[in-house]
DNA sequence: CTGAAAGCGCTTACAG
DNA sequence: CTGAAAGCGCTTACAG
């Protein structure tokens, strides 16, 4: 038995008034009187009215002007990692301070952002997230025709029209190579995302250039997905051959959280005593005392601040060129990585 | 120099037809014929016709009929817990699976819930689900009236016109309490959430009722509020004192994970040498080699299929009464819970 | 400051 | 099966 609600006409009859004036009441910078929007109010919470902001962004829609629904689409992949639920967290709390609504869309892989972003469009958000994920050129440009803008997070634009917050990967990278350097490690080893990923080839890129200063090459080679498991099964991988690693750069903490289980309690190994172990991200549980990893954190707060200010400054003023922002990570020394000097007798 | 997107009216004419052709083309059911649709669907295709789910949403409304949106709303509660982080990845893949959208509201306290909902309602959301708190009597009867079906997830609804979908919390703290009176403690603490909590409170009255069958009593009693750092303060108070508890039941697995770094890594306890430790709902980092929780499992995929299925039902059949769904947790052990035999000398 | 009216892009009875 | 038209609940020029 759902009853049809309450519109701004039974406002307006109730409050002796024109429906107009009941819209212009809701609206803050609309042409009204004090006293007459103050009524209307009155009446219109005592009737539990409260605008129906679907047709509000339907009548919104006018010539050459993008409609607008007050909602921001977010595409994420792998929302139950820890670094994407912190992330979403942060979206979300963002979004909703500026007055946006987050229809949120999750992906499995890259290829389904594109459709991902059709559908939402659909719904006419006004501007879009995409984390860690990149769109097509294709697409870009469809949301660049309607008006929408788009923010590419931990990801960057490269030619697409498309605006980007991300941590410096390349100098993630060398800081982490060098921390291992100075604690004196030569047999170094990397565990990566898949082959392509930007984002680890970024970390590796760096992580190599800084090793190639010094001389030195990666000893080793691992791949995996940035899930717990796969960190695990790199580490197992890593540690079968005679020739050990002394030391292990993984390009996210979920990975180098898995290394480091699987090191301590399945092949008996101790850090930093065995080898030294370093993450990327500075996740929360990288600083739980038992872990106390060592790793390059992305200033997560700054930057998700940065990209929401960005968009909403996009959102509103069609006009503003894409900008691209990069951050600089900071190295977060714990205990993973052995002293200079503690090491040889 | 956003252009304004295509319409049905776009699409009509250049497909020498009616708008309303275009329409039918795109209503899965519609009376028309097939060569026409196939002809409108080619055409559309080409303009890059996509129909705008707002104005769907719009013209959807009718007498007495609550408008469909095709959105529903979650509200969500401290998404960067693990344990919220894993369900709303569950939550967002089942909603999209049966064809809707997922505008996600974050809240910070309970108090905020109907607030949250209320603006939700404005977006005509079709339905909703809110996770671990409650909504006010007056909020639920708003919906009622409304016709938008309330789902609470990991929490009962008791009288309030909602379903519901959670865990059985008492039989789960009698399962904790089961292990660890079987396991020879007697010295048993309980760190719970604040005051009031729902959850915490069920798990601690199962809880409380296996010990007093045994003839037992809680030891000591503390409280968290589902951080790992309120779990890992909770330890350090516990072990400050002389009298130290045997065995500590934690209402939530990110606290247990708290109280079982602090006391390896700050207090330089051993686990279950020293004191043995039940967890409860088994996130992935509960099972972490270095961890192996005990724990109570909740069966969460089922849960939140269960979940969606159920509200997909309210929405499409909107004079279903609720339903409220309890489902049994399952006693993971693992190597937190000293042995029986294995403890006196 | 205020009201009457057009318009947003669809869906869906209503007639043919 | 198809088209003309009303209607969804607002916002916003346009006149007063």
């Amino acid at each position: 038995m759902p009853r049809k609600s309450i519109t701004s006409y039974d406002v307006a009859k109730a409050a002796g008034v024109s429906q107009s004036a009941v819209s212009r009441a809701f609206s803050p910078g609309a042409s009204i009187s004090k006293p007459t929007r103050e009524h209307i109010l009155k009446v219109a919470g005592e009737m539990g009215y409260q605008p129906n902001a679907i047709a509000r962004s339907m009548s919104t829609a006018r010539k050459d002007i993008h409609q607008k629904s007050g909602m921001v689409g977010v595409i994420v992949t792998r929302l139950e990692d820890p670094f994407f639920a912190q992330t979403i967290a942060e979206f979300s709390r963002g979004i909703q301070a500026q007055g946006w609504q987050m229809l949120l869309f999750t992906v499995d892989t890259e290829a389904e952002v594109d459709t991902a972003l059709n559908t939402l469009m659909q719904y006419k958000i006004d501007g879009a997230i995409v984390l860690s994920a990149i769109l097509s050129d294709q697409m870009a440009r469809a949301c660049n025709t309607q008006g929408i803008p788009v923010m590419l997070y931990n990801r960057s634009a490269e030619g697409l029209n498309a605006s980007s917050v991300e941590i410096d990967n390349h100098e993630g990278g060398r800081m982490a190579a060098d921390i291992l350097l100075e604690a004196g490690h030569t047999r170094i080893a990397f565990v990566g995302g898949e082959e392509g990923d930007a984002t680890s080839t970024r970390r590796q890129t760096g992580f190599e250039e800084r090793l190639a200063e010094a001389g030195r090459q990666i000893f080793r080679h691992e791949t995996g997905d940035y899930t717990f498991d796969s960190g695990r099964e790199a580490a197992l991988r890593l540690f079968a051959r005679k020739d050990r690693p002394d030391a292990v750069f993984c390009a996210s903490d979920v990975m180098a959280l898995g290394v480091l289980h699987a090191a301590r309690n399945e092949l008996g190994l101790r850090i930093p005593e065995d080898f030294s172990l370093v993450g990327f991200d500075d996740i929360p549980s990288a600083g739980w005392a038992g872990h106390a990893l060592t790793t390059i954190r992305q200033p997560v707060r700054r930057m998700i601040k940065d990209a929401v200010d960005n968009l909403v400054e996009s959102m509103e003023s069609p006009a503003l060129p894409p900008r691209i922002r990069r951050f600089e990570g900071r190295l977060i020394i714990r205990n993973t990585v052995r002293q200079v000097g503690s090491s040889s007798p």
